[in-house]
DNA sequence: CGAAGAGTTGAAGCTCGTCAATAATCGTGG
DNA sequence: CCACGATTATTGACGAGCTTCAACTCTTCG
């Protein structure tokens, strides 16, 4: 049952998997490059400058904190290897995620404005992070602009990806919160080409990540899993993410896919100039 | 009611109303400028520039829609007197208030970056409006980066108040959701100087738009709001704010007011540099 | 005045949280 | 290698918070 939706992936059709990875194929290649490689095409000047920013290498440990709330710092952490959490809590103690760092994100904006970072960050794995010297990285905005706008760019998805988490959590019950929820991670993951062979994906969250993430207790979240089980759409089980059916998923947890602006340029869908439209309250 | 409003800054004027009005009284002068003001002192040119890049107002009524989902404009909206609200609708009709734009604020950040709008942006109440071209404000950016660097913080403050608002609807029960959206509200009205004589705000909410906010449905809320008045915390009614005990709605709320950067000067609270603190998965 | 929107109230029920106990799994050290 | 504690996952019983449905009132406005 579950073997041969697996095998979908990986068998036949290797497209989805690495449309992302265009020319390079060295393992050690630089995350940032290819992430912002999503957003703009970049020159070899270019991506020397972001190679040199990322010279600076660092392995961290499980459970460690990279930023801390309330604090500045002159660098910033880029993710290499490894998935970071970002999150806050409340006096009462519940925490809610914020975001999920995977290979390629950048430890926040606060390089864009003087501003400190008002959430902590740490890592959900053992962990390989890039340290980058803010007064570089704003040079480097400063001397490639197409450089500065691929960064403007994930700033925005970034926001985007909030905005989807809040209609999520506002809007939708406990089984299409975890199926969205499971549909944009299992997306973002194939989007780095970390899919294992059998089409399952490595994903390093507990229970209780996911109940933070929604707004859920861990009690919860672990019934409806196991109903998702059940029922033939997902198996999430030891860290380790198989999605039985995809369509089903989607569907439960109305999915876009669209916000994550994972290499898809955006069809100018609309084109109405500065008009403003006739009265129209959108009668739900 | 409405005309007793612009006298406030004038008349017996209690402290907090004010203080972020440095010089300038002219009733009309450019909420733009106050709110960029707010992050970066402005020169007299840059002053100007602003002004000319809003010259192009527009009267707009109740309800209509400023920008829609999917559309891409070459201009951008700016909130001169009004209240917008940005949401999504979910394919089951329900709908997700993503956030509520005051005199001030712009219709969004797609000026920063080719990428189209994933919500609805409309009227709340009748509205005047700014058209600012977009390659114009770009060209300001560009020339000012003073400028450019305000409009970026108002883009970080922005993606703050998002965080702030998955937290609430995330970790807290209805009570204290309500807590500190008025919290919330009312010193960002507070910040524009739009406070009545007597202490109470204008806010043309209806419970609808509070329900929407918070992911509660309106017979919910209005048993909430009916708490607060016969408890003495909060009278709202007919779209009139009165707060009657702040110290117990901020409590009640867990509201903190930092994430709005609204005229204060981050302390730089903490200076680690680079460093990687120890492990430390805070305990609760 | 009549209609539409906004707010209120009550009754009933479902989703989800709380409490608590038990397994399963993992990392660590003897 | 097994034993140990700590974390993670599972299960059941119970209850609270919030939703749903429906009726009714009040206000606003053409």
């Amino acid at each position: 049952m579950f073997t041969s939706e697996a095998t979908i992936e990986s068998s036949a059709a290797p497209v989805a998997t690495r449309c992302f990875v265009p020319i390079e194929t060295h393992p050690p290649a630089n995350p940032l490059i290819e992430k912002l490689g999503k957003f703009a095409t970049l020159s070899g000047q270019e991506r020397d400058a972001l190679d040199r920013l990322c010279r600076s290498r660092k392995k961290l440990g499980l459970g460690e904190t990279l930023v801390r709330e309330g604090c500045r710092s002159s660098f910033v952490f880029l993710i290499l290897k490894g998935v970071a959490v970002r999150y806050r809590y409340l006096s009462n103690g519940k925490r809610q995620i914020m975001g999920y760092l995977l290979p390629g994100d950048l430890c926040d904006a606060h390089f864009l404005v003087r501003n400190y970072l008002d959430h902590d960050i740490s890592l959900l794995t053992d962990a390989e992070v890039a340290v980058l010297p803010i007064h570089e990285l704003t040079s480097v905005m400063a001397a490639f602009p197409t450089v500065r706008q691929a960064l403007l760019e994930t700033m925005v998805t970034d926001r985007a990806m909030l905005r989807e988490w809040l209609l999520n959590v506002g809007q939708r019950n406990a089984r299409q919160k975890l199926a969205h929820f499971i549909c944009e991670i299992s997306q973002r993951m194939q989007s780095l080409g970390q899919v294992n062979p059998d089409g399952s994906y490595s994903i390093p969250l507990t229970q209780v990540e996911l109940a933070d993430t929604m707004g859920l207790t861990v009690v919860h979240v672990s019934r409806c899993l196991q109903r998702f089980r059940a029922e033939g759409l997902v198996y999430w089980s030891r860290q380790q993410l198989t999605i039985l059916d995809v369509q089903g998923l989607r569907q439960l947890g109305g999915f876009d896919q669209g916000y994550l602006h994972i290499g898809l340029e955006p069809a100018s869908r609309c084109g109405t100039g500065g008009e403003v439209g006739p009265r129209s309250l959108v009668a739900a």
